[in-house]
RNA sequence: GGUCUGGUAGUUCAGCUGGUUAGAAUACCUGCCUGUCACGCAGGGGGUCGCGGGUUCGAGUCCCGUCCAGACCGCCA
């Protein structure tokens, strides 16, 4: 037996106890004639103590050559400890070792394992097994688990079905890249890896699977970010005889419960915004609305007062930054600095300052008089010590660069609470999107959306302004979720395909599998997805969904610790019949 | 594909306009220490300043290239 209990369940009241413990040494602190050993295991940690006088000299002396991360056995009595400690709950006991066995011997580890390590990203990730004996680390992990299985509960209760769905499956051009794996049985061919299991969960409702969801990992071939990553895990759910408005409800409801039983947090009925008024109203299609600031479009009150950068754009948008005007000059100089940044982009930014007697300062007062300035305030609904900070130029750009702004500002401004939460459901988004690169239109969301049948008509003449039944679930600037009510029947996906530069052969080709099988009693569906990595780490308020996957990639999608990705031998490589062109 | 930031002791970092032997903290090792818990005290070891080239009497510092890491833009149906 290693262990009769774990190192954080001790207390004063097992005292004179005859335990054994076993663990890794986090610390000793030796005195000399005492010597302290802190064991941690991933409950907690336990003080042994040696002594000179009290411990048989063979233990004591073997106590005395124990380092850093020794993973070591000891048995002994709980007994009540001189000075206690009340930062930790076992701190008012301590074990009288009577048996000391090393089960390991450990290197010094490259950095501390301690709550504020001295190891930077890169050391951590090398050794992520040590990373993750840390408790921040442990607990994510942990964190996620619980969210994991709150989804699990949720949906099985709502009796929804969780089915497998293959990983080799086939290579299609749409969408992301794909992540491709060669087959050894099929000379010169590939599998690729699923970027969702899309068409999978919509043959499971033609086989009737009715309500089902997976938590299933997904692969994309793209350029990483501080919250993506190649390999990610999505909520993945899809439902048949469903409207949109049963989604919506359904998904809103395990939004809510996961809100509940993870943060305790009760949020009433969600936001519900059009595509449209989000980027109108916050520049994006995943507004954080923790916090106000809505664009006020300027375009009427700004014109023909002889300021050409203003009169010659085609949009001028301001936004009442909340006690902006305490920025002093320097401060909105930096702010124009940054917006000038190659990232952001913009040219510059005027500003009005709302002073509290209600008079304005501008940067423009030789166009502006104190009334124009009124009328900034009023639409941007500015209140007296407020900044109303405008951008100016091509409407997408401004909405951009504005966006990115107002981000900028509630992070300076401590707006963005990340133990506030602020869903809400982003809907209508268009069905097509302008592809300037390739010259024709491709889904916005994929390929499978269904038009609103009242816009169908609108896909001869003005394909651009199509809505979908597409809905995302945002939460605090991120989208969490999206999804659509399918397309059911072999028409309409045959209409799509040729909307989006399928010929018939290629449709067949790539998607014949799914449009034959919509031919034999397909329900109306539609369904929706969650990037598990990105919510648990906005419920656990963090930034990077790295600290919550146990064995994450770099930015520039290897793994540092196995050494992944890595070359192959020859033989490897002409039994799948390859041949490198480097 | 692009922009920006960084790379100096095991680790995290400092090192100014180029100028003696490259520092601090922490970790590590040794000794001391009668209740520690961020223990304390004394001492010690530890460096190809990412790599290659250039400018210079002289380069951690300036220039060019390159590799690695991070953030962002493009990209991510």
């Amino acid at each position: 037996m290693y262990r009769s209990h774990n190192n954080g369940e001790l207390r004063l009241a097992n005292q004179n106890q005859e335990i054994t413990l076993s663990g890794w040494v986090q610390k000793t602190r030796d005195k000399g004639f005492l010597i302290w050993v802190d064991l941690r295991d991933r409950y907690g940690i336990t003080q042994l103590i040696f002594d000179e006088e009290r411990t048989a000299k063979e233990v004591f002396e073997k106590a005395k050559t124990l380092g850093r991360e020794f993973v070591i056995q000891v048995t002994g009595k709980v007994i009540e400890r001189e000075a206690k400690n009340n930062n930790i709950p076992t701190g008012e006991i301590e074990i009288l070792v009577s048996s000391l066995t090393i089960l390991n011997k450990s290197e010094t580890p490259p950095f501390t394992i301690e709550d504020e390590t001295d190891g930077g990203e890169d050391i951590r990730m090398k050794y992520r097994y040590l990373d993750i004996r840390r408790n921040p680390v442990r607990e994510n992990l942990i964190f996620r688990h619980k969210v994991s299985m709150e989804v699990r509960n949720y949906l099985s209760k709502e009796g929804f079905i969780d089915v497998e769905t293959p990983y080799l499956i086939k290579s299609t051009p749409e969408g992301a890249r794909d992540f491709v794996v060669p087959s050894r049985m099929n000379a010169g061919q590939f599998y690729a890896l699923p970027q969702s299991p899309q068409t999978f969960k919509q043959l499971l409702m033609v086989g009737g699977m009715d309500k089902y969801f997976q938590i299933v990992k997904c692969f994309r071939d793209e350029d990483l970010r501080a919250d993506r990553q190649p390999e990610f895990t999505q909520i993945d759910c899809e439902m048949a005889f469903v409207e949109q408005e049963d989604i919506l409800n359904t998904f809103e409801g395990l939004t809510k419960h996961l809100l509940k039983e993870i943060k305790n947090i009760d949020i009433d009925k969600f936001p519900r915004i059009t595509y449209d008024y989000a980027i109108k109203t916050y520049g994006n299609d995943k507004p954080d609305i923790r916090f106000d600031m809505k664009f006020g479009e300027l375009n009427e009150v700004t014109q023909h007062k002889d300021f050409g950068v203003f009169n010659s754009a085609e949009l001028v948008i301001g936004i009442a930054v909340p006690s902006g005007n305490k920025f002093s000059r320097k401060e909105i100089d930096k702010l124009i600095k940054w917006i000038k940044r190659p990232q952001v982009g913009a040219l510059g930014m005027i500003y009005s300052r709302c002073n509290d007697d209600g008079t304005y300062k501008s940067s423009v007062d030789k166009f502006y008089d104190q009334d124009d300035l009124a009328k900034w305030a009023e639409i941007t609904n500015a209140k007296a010590g407020d900044l109303v900070c405008v951008l100016s130029g091509d409407a997408n750009k401004v909405r951009t660069q504005m966006s990115a702004l107002r981000m900028e500002l509630a992070e300076q401004l401590g707006l963005r609470d990340p133990e506030v939460f602020a869903p809400l459901w982003v809907v209508d988004f268009p069905l097509l999107e302008w592809d300037e690169e390739t010259n024709r239109f491709h889904a916005m969301h994929h390929p499978f959306t269904s038009p609103k049948p009242e816009d169908i008509e609108l896909l001869k003449t003005e394909p651009a302004k199509v809505r979908a039944n597409a809905y995302d679930m945002v939460l605090n600037g991120n989208e969490i979720g999206g999804g659509s009510i399918r397309i059911h029947d072999k028409a309409t996906q045959e209409m799509m395909f040729d909307y989006l530069g399928f010929t018939k052969e290629e449709a067949q080709e790539q998607f014949g599998f799914l449009m034959n099988a919509f031919t034999y009693g397909a329900p109306p569906h539609g369904g929706l997805a969650f990037g598990l990595d990105r919510l648990v780490a906005i419920l656990g308020g963090q930034e990077t969904i790295r600290d919550f996957i146990a064995f994450p990639k770099n930015n520039s999608g290897r793994d540092v610790m196995i050494d992944a990705p890595s070359n192959i031998d020859k033989e490897q490589l002409k039994e799948l019949n390859l041949k490198l062109d480097l």
